[in-house]
DNA sequence: AATACGAACTAGACTTTGTCTAAACCGCTG
DNA sequence: CAGCGGTTTAGACAAAGTCTAGTTCGTATT
């Protein structure tokens, strides 16, 4: 289940609570926690990793609610939902523009600086249709050895 | 299941063990239906998908087969696997390079020419990584009546 | 303090995509 | 014709995510 072993440092329940407010969600014990845990740092979680932490932590969070709370979360543009690995959705608490940089080989995701890249125009859209947003994934892998 | 109603010209068998060959992939009765299916025009298409529309011609194919030669094709470069929707993993039988346009109410998923987008300069690669792909994805949705 | 009410939470069943295993099959070659 | 890789297959399995129906929670009203 690969509960990475990082400092368990939580983002303080005030700030959390104001995130909450700014995004109109009504607070409660349990995404607090969920955002807590998230917000704590720049970071990709999956609802899994969110729920094996949850769990560590003496937080009794049921999976409904880890699953509930993301897509609130997402929804509301509180996080960024990043469809990168065809396995699990990845959960983004940095919330600048950025792209992203993703190891093939390790499952690890980098975020990347958005100035490095630029979008030159995008295509003439179909009329009625508003641009969710516009991802940039790099792929890499560990060169073979030849 | 979602067939979708295309007319349902298959790409000829010559030009099917073609690509096959050119790829070292050895040609079976099964690949070169899936080949011949996919390959008919660009498109973008699921695993499910393919086995349903195999299922409607008479070509019994099992699922595990589908699978593995999905997989078979995208190791060895024959089509390109793009991770957009979460629920599942499209393949895709344009080869040229180009970007993507996902329709996240309808599922839809169009191409986008490489020319319109420019990638201005990649983030220097920790050493000893190879650049597998970059994926642009742009995610639209039909603009909420408000 | 007791009650009522909508919102949120929960356990666990369920669905879907994809993988795995073990047996059968197929085309060759010796 | 026996043997041998490589391929296909059915069906079991795994994992992520959704759904349902019952419970709990917070707050407002009496
Ligand atoms: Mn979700
Ligand atoms: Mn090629
Ligand atoms: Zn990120
Ligand atoms: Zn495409």
């Amino acid at each position: 289940m690969n509960v990475s072993p990082e400092s368990s440092d939580l983002l303080p329940r005030e700030q959390a609570e104001a995130l909450l407010a700014q995004h109109g969600i009504a607070a409660t014990e349990q995404r607090l926690e969920i955002a807590r845990l998230l917000f704590a740092r720049h970071q990709h979680l999956s609802a899994e990793q969110i729920l094996a932490q949850l769990s560590l932590q003496a937080s009794r969070v049921s999976k409904a609610t880890v699953y509930n709370t993301l897509n609130l979360f997402a929804e509301t543009g509180l996080v960024r939902e990043v469809i990168i690995d065809p396995a699990k959705r990845f959960y983004d608490s940095n919330l600048d523009p950025h792209h992203h940089l993703f190891h093939t080989d390790t499952g690890r995701l980098e975020d990347v600086p958005p100035a490095r890249i630029q979008i030159a125009d995008l295509p003439g859209l179909p009329a009625g249709t508003e641009v969710l947003g516009v991802d940039v994934v790099i792929r890499v892998a560990t060169r073979k050895p030849q």
